[in-house]
DNA sequence: GAGTTGGTTAGCCATGTGGCTAGGTAATGT
DNA sequence: ACATTACCTAGCCACATGGCTAACCAACTC
C-alpha cells in the first residue's frame, strides 16, 4: 500500500518544490537558474532538488559544470489520476444518495 | 505562494492518511470502525484524523460518545487542478515544440 | 451505580526534514 | 597558471512527525 505516491505527494507538499515543477513546465533549465528566485543557500536548495528528482519528478543530465533539470510528467498523471478517482467515488455516492431519496419521494413504499 | 495545497498535499503524502480517505468515499464512519484495520494505538490513529481535519479533507460531528467523520472534495478538486494545469503546461510546451520542429523540416528555412 | 465503551489529553521518544556554514572539486574564462 | 563559476559533500542544528503508554472523561449498559 505504500507505493510512490508517498514520495509524490510528499515532494510537491512543499512550496519551493512546487515552485520549481512550476518553472520546469516552462522547459528544462540548470541549477543556478531554478536556484536564483529562492532565498536560501544553495546546499539547501539542492536538497529540494534530489528529493525531486527521487521522487521521480524530475531528471536531470550533467554536462560540463552545469547540470540542466526537466521535468517527468508521468507521476504527475499517476497522483492525478488518484485524487479524480477518491472525489468521483464520493460524488457517484452522492448521486445515488440523491437518486434514492427522488424515488422515496415519490413512490414512498419504503 | 504557501497556500492549503501544503497542507493538502503533506495530509494525503501518507499512507495511512490515503487509506482513510478511501474508505472515506464509501460513506461517513466513526473514528472506531476508520481505526480497526490499522495496526497502530488509538491515540496515533487520532492524530492522523486530525491531520486530515486540520487540512480541510474531513469534517466530523460529535453525538454521544461517537464521533462520525465524513469527507470533504473541495480540496481533492483543487489539487487535481493543481496538477492538471502542470502537467498540460509541459503537454502543451511539448506540441508547440514539435509542431516547430515540423516546420522546421518542411519549409527548412530558418 | 459499577462496568464498559468510545474517544481524548498529556507526555515521552526516535527519526525525518529543512535550514545553515565550511570546505571541496572540476570545468571554464583570462 | 590562476581565478572564477557551478555544483557537491559533510556536518551541524532546530523543529516537525509518527509512534508509544498512561491516565482520564463522558456516555451508555446492566
Amino acid at each position: 500500500m505504500a507505493n510512490q505516491l508517498d514520495s509524490f505527494f510528499s515532494a510537491i507538499a512543499d512550496p519551493t518544490r512546487r515552485a520549481v515543477i512550476e518553472r520546469l513546465t516552462r522547459g528544462p533549465a540548470p541549477v543556478s537558474e531554478l536556484h536564483a528566485p529562492h532565498d536560501m543557500a544553495l546546499p539547501t536548495f539542492l536538497k529540494h532538488l534530489k528529493v525531486l528528482e527521487t521522487a521521480g519528478l524530475t531528471r536531470s543530465v550533467k554536462k560540463g559544470r552545469v547540470r540542466t533539470v526537466h521535468i517527468e510528467t508521468e507521476p504527475l498523471a499517476q497522483a492525478e489520476h488518484w485524487l479524480t478517482t477518491q472525489r468521483k467515488l464520493w460524488e457517484g455516492r452522492l448521486d445515488r444518495l440523491s437518486a434514492l431519496a427522488e424515488r422515496l419521494e415519490k413512490g414512498g413504499d419504503a
